[in-house]
DNA sequence: ACCTGAACACCGTTCAAGT
DNA sequence: ACCTGAACACCGTTCAAGT
C-alpha cells in the first residue's frame, strides 16, 4: 500500500503516475493531496513544488489522458450507420476511462475532448450531404447527446437501484393498458442498447429532410 | 448577511428554507453546515438534531423541489410536436432551478424526478402509434437526452471559455472546404436551438421506421 | 425534547526554513 | 533546485453535558 520504498527524487512524471493511480481506483474524489504525498513516501508539500495544486495536477491528468485516446475509424456502409458508429465508438472510449467524463465536464473540456472526433464527423456528415450551418448543428448535437448519455449511463452505475424505481409507476397505472410496455420499463435498463438505438434514432433524423416532421 | 436575530426555537423547516436560501444563491458545494449555522444563529450541532446529517439535509431539499415542479401539458398538433414539447418543457423546468440536474443527477433520482412526465410522455406515444417495447425505449430515449442535455448545457455555463475553444480546428484545416460550417462552430452555441433541434430529429427517429435507416 | 461547546479526524494551501 | 514541518483556515461529525 505504501509505494516504492526506493525513493530517491520526487519527479513531475512520478507525482502524476501515483495520482492516476488513485484516481483510477477510486475516482477523483479520493485523490487528496495527503493521501499521494503518503503514497509517494513524500511531505505534501513536495507536491506543491512539482505540480502546482490539486486543480492543476487533475488538470494535467485530463489532458494526458485525453492524449492517449487514439483515434476513431468510422465503419459501416451508410453515412447514417458511419456517423452513429463514431459515436459509439466515442462512447467506448469514454467507458474505458470511467472517471474521465466526468472530470472533462467538470472543466469544460468536452470541446477539447471531441476535436479528433468532430473531424472525422464532419467528413460523413459531408458524404451525407449536409453543408454549413445545418452540418455544425448536427455534430454538436450528436456531440452533446453522446457526452450527455455517458455522464447519465455513468452515474447510473453509481448509484444503481433508482429510488422509487420506474416500475412504481406501472404497476398500480396503466398496466392493463399496455402490459408489454410496463414489463418493459420494469426491466434493468440496458444502456449500450438504448445508446445505439438512440443515436440511430438522432441520426437518422439529423439526416433526414430540413424541416423535420413540422406537420 | 446574518438571517433573523429573532430566533426562538430551531426548526426543521427553518433549516430547510435556510439551506435552500444557500443552495440557490451559490449552489450545493457552498452549502456547508458551519456556514448554515452562523445563517441561522445556531449552533452547528443543532442542525444535526433535526435533519441527521449534510447529505439527509441535501436529500430533503432536492426532494421538496421536486414536489414543487408542476406538471407538464403537451402542445402542438402532430404527436411528434407533442413528444418534443414536453421534452421542452422538462428542459425549462430544470433551468428554472439551475442547481437542481446535478444535484438529482448525483443521488440518482433522475427516474423519480422523470415520474410525471414519463405518464404523459406514454400517451402521446400510444398516440402516435408506438406499444410495447418499442415506446418503453423511446421514452427512455428522450428521458436519458433531456437530463443529459440539459447537464452538458448547465455546465457549459458555469466555465464558458471552452479552452481550445471549437473553431481552433477550423481556422486551420477545412475551412475552405467548407467555410459556411466553419464560421458556424465558431459561433457560441444556442442551447435552447440546439436543444429543440435535436429533440425534433431524435423523436423524428423514434417515430420513423422500426429498422432506423439500417441500409 | 432540544441546544451547546469541545474535540476528532480530516481537508488544501502557504510560508519560512532547511539542504 | 528541491524538500521539510509547522501553521492557518477550513470541513463534517460525534459526544458528553447542559436545560
Amino acid at each position: 500500500m505504501k509505494g516504492k520504498e526506493t525513493r530517491t527524487r520526487l519527479d513531475r512524471e512520478q507525482v502524476l503516475e501515483a495520482a492516476a493511480g488513485l484516481v483510477k481506483q477510486h475516482g477523483p474524489r479520493a485523490l487528496t493531496m495527503r493521501k499521494l504525498a503518503a503514497e509517494l513516501g513524500t511531505a505534501v508539500t513536495s507536491i506543491y513544488w512539482h505540480v502546482g495544486n490539486r486543480e492543476s495536477l487533475l488538470d494535467a491528468l485530463v489532458e494526458r489522458t485525453l492524449a492517449d485516446l487514439g483515434e476513431i475509424r468510422p465503419r459501416g456502409r451508410t453515412p447514417a450507420q458511419r456517423v452513429a458508429s463514431v459515436a459509439r465508438a466515442l462512447r467506448h472510449q469514454l467507458r474505458d476511462h470511467p472517471h474521465l467524463i466526468a472530470m472533462v465536464h467538470e472543466r469544460g473540456l468536452t470541446d477539447r475532448m471531441f476535436l479528433p472526433a468532430q473531424r472525422v464527423l464532419v467528413r460523413e456528415l459531408h458524404a451525407a450531404g449536409l453543408r454549413g450551418a445545418r452540418a455544425a448543428d448536427a455534430v454538436r448535437a450528436v456531440q452533446v447527446h453522446v457526452v450527455g448519455h455517458v455522464l447519465v449511463e455513468r452515474n447510473r452505475e453509481r448509484a444503481p437501484a433508482q429510488r422509487p424505481g420506474e416500475h412504481r409507476l406501472w404497476d398500480a397505472h396503466g398496466a392493463d393498458a399496455d402490459p408489454a410496455l410496463a414489463r418493459a420499463l420494469t426491466r434493468p435498463l440496458d444502456a449500450e442498447r438504448l445508446f445505439t438505438l438512440s443515436v440511430r434514432a438522432l441520426v437518422a433524423g439529423l439526416l433526414g429532410p430540413p424541416g423535420g416532421s413540422r406537420t
